[in-house]
DNA sequence: CTGCCTATTGTCCTTTGGTGCAGTACGGAG
DNA sequence: CTCCGTACTGCACCAAAGGACAATAGGCAG
């Protein structure tokens, strides 16, 4: 049986981390020194298969991405990685942008889309608001996790008699629907709402909204 | 009593208009004649102030949007339509815009950022999705204010009652968090369930979810 | 003053929901 | 074959919700 104890901090302590990707070699020491400098711990990489390559997904941080490079670019990395489930704010880098890039970039949920010379008052509050940002979903998407996981819990006829309860139905009106005994959706009913870990439709009803639940039935 | 038919869509025939806000007289002209020959309604205006004097916000649309004028800019304008309650999509034209203005312009929901020379296979695209979008907003906002008015039908003491059941509790708890007899409690518990126009718990957090009650309260 | 709304409470009765206890049936894992 | 989980069901009991009918009291508009 799965005791899991509710809402653990996912390895709270771990300091985020600054992920640059840039194929220029002397920006990323650059860079890499600046970033230090400021307290951050950094990783450099060449390039944007470097760099999935190496990239695991539980490290909490963000990237400094170079818009151009060979092979993979910075816009290629970021689709890339929201199509991962642990996709890193991106501020993206650039010597030499132009606005289609940018807009794409930010459509695409980019954090920020800056030029070179990078000056320090504006990399540095870019960073602290990735970072922000980072920490924010990441809370909710562990949130989202362990919620998943307890309707993962369910038995396929529970998660069938969830559905009707969500409606509003009554128990008399699930068991005709679902050609059964009230007793049994009782019981299916009862259970679900010990695996869920709710008192009250109310309750059920909230946790159906953040885990996704009511929206993908 | 307000007898309100549901979902009554607001003047649902009222053909979307293209709002173009420039400071340069012969762009205007030469836009609204491309615009027209695209089968668009259109208006035009001068500045960011002669558009705000005169936009309702009842009508759909879309704006187009000169980023350097005299007086307001055009993120002015933006950040003055989005403070309103009926914001329009907007679409960016710039001349010799830069990157910092397009990322600052994207983040504050604009839905495209282009670039003269307008070309029209760019152009009428980011229309498309701009006048979508508007559609699909104006509707999730049409229903959010029918919602709305259902809980302002409400006194202050049903409002009470039914943070308390959105919370899950029993009647017999309401009623003592509020000192009142269990039988006032199922009284407005009724009142405000006939209000709302629902039948079971479940609809009611539904309800109360889509029109942000849950959040502020 | 009168009528209407809001808030309050009562009693009585019915319908639902929830739970304890108990039992049958089926299919997969060991 | 046995154990276990899943699904299903019955009976009984209690708690909670909800509707019917009725009544009191204060505030406010006409």
């Amino acid at each position: 049986m799965s005791n899991c104890l509710s809402s653990q901090a996912t390895v709270t302590a771990a300091s985020p981390t600054i992920f640059v990707v840039d194929d220029d070699a002397s920006f990323r020491t650059a860079i890499a020194r600046l970033l230090h400098a400021g307290g951050y711990a950094v990783q450099t990489f060449a390039s944007a298969t470097d760099f999935l390559g190496s990239f695991r997904g539980d490290t909490p941080g963000c990237v400094l991405l170079d818009v151009h490079m060979p092979g993979l670019t910075g816009l290629d990395l970021q689709s890339a990685l929201a199509r991962g489930e642990n996709p890193l704010p991106i501020v993206f880098i650039t010597g030499q942008g132009d606005i289609p890039t940018s807009v794409q970039a930010m459509r695409a949920g980019a954090e920020d889309f800056l030029t070179k010379p990078l000056r320090k008052a504006v990399l540095f509050p870019a960073i602290t608001r990735a970072l922000a940002r980072d920490a924010q979903e990441r809370q909710q998407r562990a949130r989202r996790r362990e919620l998943r996981a307890r309707f993962e819990a369910l038995t396929p006829r529970e998660r069938e008699v969830l559905t009707h309860v969500l409606r509003g139905q009554l128990n008399k009106q699930i068991a005709s629907d679902l050609a059964a005994s009230e007793r049994t959706i009782k019981a299916h009913r009862a259970n679900l709402m010990a695996k869920l870990q709710v008192q009250s439709v109310a309750e059920l009803g909230q946790l159906a909204h953040e885990a996704g639940f009511a929206s993908q039935q």
